[in-house]
DNA sequence: CAACGATGTTGATATAGCTCAAAGATTATT
DNA sequence: AATAATCTTTGAGCTATATCAACATCGTTG
């Protein structure tokens, strides 16, 4: 652990909108958010973006780059955020003489790839109103874990942000939030949330996850 | 490559159907495909399945179960096929010992990531074309990858299998099959196909892919 | 070889979510 | 404090894709 340490950088904090990285920019290092926010998108040839991810406290950011040495995203906070650089080859090297920080990070990247994949299915069969309830659910499970409310809290990005990651228009999500609220299911006030029936979000989403 | 090839199990064959492993199946082993094709797919509680992956000669399987050393996916043969089964803790100390080996390894965790992003924004923001397209090409430069015609090939899955990964129904796959064999970029017999017009397929996709 | 189940195609119709538009609310900037 | 920029909401109409249905083809098995 002082090891692992010892080698991780605290740099100095980002404010909202600063870049983390930027898409095809050389892979040094991944990042373990301390705190607040960021987000991580794509810019198609086309000019409009897609969000590929969102990054709480305590998770990682920068795994995409990993196979070929660039990133494939660009990763910018959402609002004042500090992050612990841990440099990749570093953390190479260390692993070797640590089989659990070795295990660990494996464990941390099998992570990532089944976030991925649930998004995958996520995106390939539920409806727009399942795909919010899933997830504010995974919102609040995520907070939940770093220890602050499951059931009260502040969503870091936008409307528009939510939409591109979820494959819908802002104008859904923003129907959506709506709905929902008509239905007595959540309370919105702008960004912050309430989950008011947890169950009743979960019987939306049907699977049996959360 | 000694030391690596002496823990790889080539196990049976495995015929049409056959299961590699099944959802919640205790991770052991990935396993690289030899010849054949695999799907692995996650069963909802309401029944239907999805998709998740094709798996082709020369990739591996089965990183889903990393993360909580429980298998995410099942994973069943599309077709006649043979694979080399990799147990895991066996490899992970054998990394320990082979810089290069974890390097290699963490490269193809990586890559297993970056795929499953790249699926997310295809998901998330094509259109149906856009998206049978992107999948052609796809199959297309991995069949390359391992020395088979990029223009000519077979389909392993069915066009209901291809659908639920895509996020379509098959009859949307189907008739997309057949408008764009009927603009001439593709040829379709059964699940023979021949892609005629690569370029403009890249044109229908629009990003930088491929 | 006949017959059955699985797969694939095509057509007609329905609908969830998109697009376009406009106004209101919030946040940032001067 | 005033202004600009961004974000959010709501409405009305449209369209891409789903759904439902019927039939054709393929491949397997008795």
């Amino acid at each position: 652990m002082q090891q692992l340490d010892d080698i991780v950088e605290r740099n100095r904090p980002y404010k909202k909108a600063d870049h983390l990285y930027r898409q095809h920019n050389e892979f040094r290092s991944i990042f373990a958010v301390r705190s607040g926010s960021f987000k991580t998108y794509v810019l198609s040839s086309s000019g409009s973006g897609r969000v590929t991810g969102f990054y709480l406290p305590g998770e990682i950011i920068g795994m995409d780059g990993i196979a070929d040495r660039t990133h494939a995203n660009s990763a910018v906070a959402l609002e004042h955020a500090s992050i612990c650089e841990i440099p990749f080859s570093q953390l190479e090297s260390l692993s070797l003489k640590l089989p659990s920080l070795l295990h660990n990070f494996f464990s941390i990247l099998g992570a990532e790839i089944t976030k991925d994949q649930k998004i995958h299915t996520i995106l390939s069969s539920y409806s727009a109103e399942q795909r919010i309830a899933s997830f504010l659910l995974g919102v609040s499970s995520r907070y939940a874990r770093v220890g602050l409310s499951p059931t009260r809290f502040h969503l870091p990005m936008t409307r528009g942000d939510i939409g591109e990651y979820l494959g819908l228009t802002v104008e859904t999500v923003s129907r959506l939030f709506t709905a929902l609220q008509k239905k007595g299911l959540i309370c919105v006030d702008n960004r912050e949330i309430a989950l008011l029936e947890k169950d009743e979000l979960r019987a939306i989403v049907g699977a049996d996850e959360f």
